[in-house]
Order: structure tokens, then sequence, then C-alpha cells
DNA sequence: TCAAATAGGGACAAGGTTGTCACTTTTGCG
DNA sequence: CGCAAAAGTGACAACCTTGTCCCTATTTGA
């Protein structure tokens, strides 16, 4: 009677721990009602998929014991636990992707193939979207963002992003602009936006660690 | 006048976004006076180096426009960065790590070489002690961690920890031994482990999510 | 030169996390 | 049965984060 309640058990099969965490938080982040499982080996994997009715498995093909290389021991990877759960929704997370890779995982029903440089934070929630609008989504779009980023051990999450907006701006922006930015991007007031950005400058000051853009 | 106090810079080159935003944080846990630069790409990495005297530099080989299969690309990277920085401590990340690979880095002066899939949360202070004690630090132990892992969105990251630790208690041993574990090891009081096990499991009562391991 | 933009603050309510303390109810088992 | 160990609750102070509101100098630019 434990279980039987309409929750969305998500499982994340990934050897290298903080991709696997990192993933895991994404995941909480798009789908904050559900349950995530993690795993690190395929029998793990293997053991949890007969346990757990899975609505979703996120699937990296370099695990221990299968070269990462071999494209044969990838595909088998993830036959496997596709063919295990076949009621899922199956997204490929992979640090090398190739056209190819995604053509052979579409033909046994996996939904989203994703390049790691291409996954950002946040992105999850679009992923799932367009899976669910257009049945697939493939992320394979390398831009590597140019814009060096620096992160402040004394900042709160919100002042580190009020700050990375405002280093980024251009040359010829007002900051007000950009405060209006702000504030519509994660739905607070410009003034507030604004206030955080202030608080931050303030914190690094007194630290002593102004950046050369203060 | 902005810099020259004695606060470290970091840089972590990484293309992969989230695997850059998981070195920054253990970073930061590991040395949290420190400011820490990430970067993706190696023009932006090498314009950095020209700006900034980065103490502690960290490399993933594995850079957009460099084939990470290749043993020559992943070299140049390590190389260019290392000559390029030569008073700085150099650790390499990687994803496909190998003994051979290694021993080249060693012989031009790289101080960590840590494979990726060994890398757990909360070790980065051990190996910055073990390179300073030795010299160098090398984590190639592919122990791979067996036990399945269970996130509930619901729950503090405390409660998290304290409901991992105990859902790995092995038969036969008493929660208060792990009450007792828990307390050392985050030094608090076993009375307030046991205190945040107990608020877990009314949490997860609540929301209906009670594992099967109660 | 006068208004807009920027820089620097103080204060506060609401909510979550952390770490404690004290108290009650259930078990296990000799 | 009876009692100690284990499990389940309520409350609380200290602290940080978030989002607001309001106030005053100084700089900039049209």
């Amino acid at each position: 009677m434990t279980k039987s309640n309409s929750i969305q058990e998500i499982l994340i099969v990934e050897d290298q721990h903080l991709m696997r965490l990192a993933l895991v938080q994404e995941m909480q982040a798009a789908l904050p009602l559900s349950i995530v499982h993690a795993t690190a080996t395929m029998t793990s994997a293997l053991e949890q998929l007969r346990r757990v009715p899975f609505a979703l498995v996120v699937i990296d093909p370099g695990l221990p014991d299968y070269d990462p290389r071999s494209e044969n021991d990838r595909m088998t990877v993830i036959k496997t636990i596709v063919e295990r759960s076949p009621t899922a929704i199956h997204i490929v997370i992979t640090g090398s992707d190739s056209e190819k890779e995604w053509e052979a995982c579409r033909t046994m029903g996996v939904a989203g193939y994703i390049a790691k440089n291409s996954l950002k934070p946040g992105t999850m929630s679009t992923i799932l979207e367009r899976i669910s609008d257009h049945g697939y989504c493939v992320g394979i779009m390398h831009e590597t963002s140019v814009a060096p980023e620096i992160y402040h051990t004394a900042l709160s999450p919100r002042e580190q992003e009020v700050l990375a907006w405002m280093m980024q701006r251009p040359a010829g922006v007002s900051r007000k602009e950009i405060y209006d930015q702000l504030g519509e991007h994660m739905s607070i007031d410009a003034a507030s936006a604004e206030r955080y950005y202030k608080r931050a400058k303030a914190k690094l000051l007194k630290s002593g660690q102004l950046p050369d853009s203060l």
C-alpha cells in the first residue's frame, strides 16, 4: 500500500557522481513533485527497474564495465535499459554525441538525446516540454557561451545571478535596463533586482573582493 | 589597487555546464575564501590566464574544437594551459582517464589527475590536502558505490543526508549507532541527527512518499 | 543646469534551515 | 507482564534568503 499514488518516479543512470547529483537537481527543479532515484552501475540500474515502475529514465551510456568509445557497448546499455522499462520515457544524456547515435536511439524509442555540453542549468523543463509536445527533443547545439563566469562564496544565489547578468552587460546599455530584464526574468520587482545588485557589491567590498568590472 | 589581497583565485576550465557548476561548488566548499572563475572554451581560458594570476587551475581536456579521443589534442590543451600559468597548481579532471596520460601530465608539472567518476562530492578538500602534503594526487579508483540513491524534493539537504545514511544501514546495526556516526560526521549532536531522521520521515509520510525501507 | 541615473545605505516581514530541548507513544523481549 | 530501548511529536531560538519599501548623496548627460 506504500506506493500506488500518482507521484512520478524518475531514474537517473550516470556514473559520474557530480554529474549524477547535478542531473538529480535539474530534474527536481523541473518536476518538483517527483521522486528521483539515481544509480551508477548497470546492475544496480536493472535492479531498480525491476522494483520500481519508472515514468522517466535518464541514461548516460558511458557506464563502468562498458567502453564509452565502443558504439556497440553504448547501444547495448541503452537498449537493455529501454527494453526493461517499456512504459517509460527515455532520455539519453551523453558526453560524446553523434547524429548517427541519435538515429539509432530513435529507432528504439528514445525520446530525448542531449549532449552534456549543451545541457544548461534550468533547461530540463524545456526539454520535457518539447518531448511532450513533439514526441522528441535533441540538443546538440554547441553554442559554447563565451562569457567567463565568476563565483563568490559570500554571495547568495540571487546575488550571484544578478551580478552575473550585470557583468555581461554590453557597453552602452544602462544598468536600469538590466534591472528591468532581471525583474522580468525572475518575476520580481526591478527595484528589488537593483537592491540585490547593491547588496552584492556591498558584500564584495566588505570582504575585499571587488572585481575589475565594479 | 582592487586586487593584491591574499584571496586565492581559481580557474575551472570545463565545457559541460552542469559539471562546471558542480566543480565550482566543490571548490567553494573546499576553499571558502576563494574566488572561482569558470569558463568553457580554450580561447576564453587563455584570455583569463592572461588577465588574472590564478593560484589553482582545474582542467578538463575535452574542450570544444579539440577531439577528446585524440591523445594529442588532450595533451595540447593541458600543455598550453600549464605553460601559460607556470606558478599555479594544476589539476586535470577527466572523463576518460588512463595511467599513461597521468604519466604524461606529471612530467609537465600537473599535480592532480582525477577521474570524473571517482570524484565524489566533498572530496575536493582531501585532494587539495594530498597535493600539499605529497605534491600530487591521483584518483582513478573506480569503486562505484552500489547503493542506489533516492532524492525527495520535500526534504532539506540535512534531512536528505541523514536519510541517505540511514538507508545504507547494514542489517544488524541499530539506528542509534548511525545517529552517533552522523553526529560525528557533521559535528552535531547525535540526538539532533535523530531528530532530522524523524522529521524527514514525517515529511515523507505527510506527502505520501514513504519508501519501502521505512 | 536640472533631471535622470548611479551609488550607498537601513529596515522589515515571511519563510526555510539548523541545531536543541523536552515529552509521549510504541515496540521488543526477557 | 513490565520495562527499557526505540520511535514519533511539538516547540523554539538563531540564522540566512527573498522580496519590498524608503532614504540620501554623487555623477552624468542632454
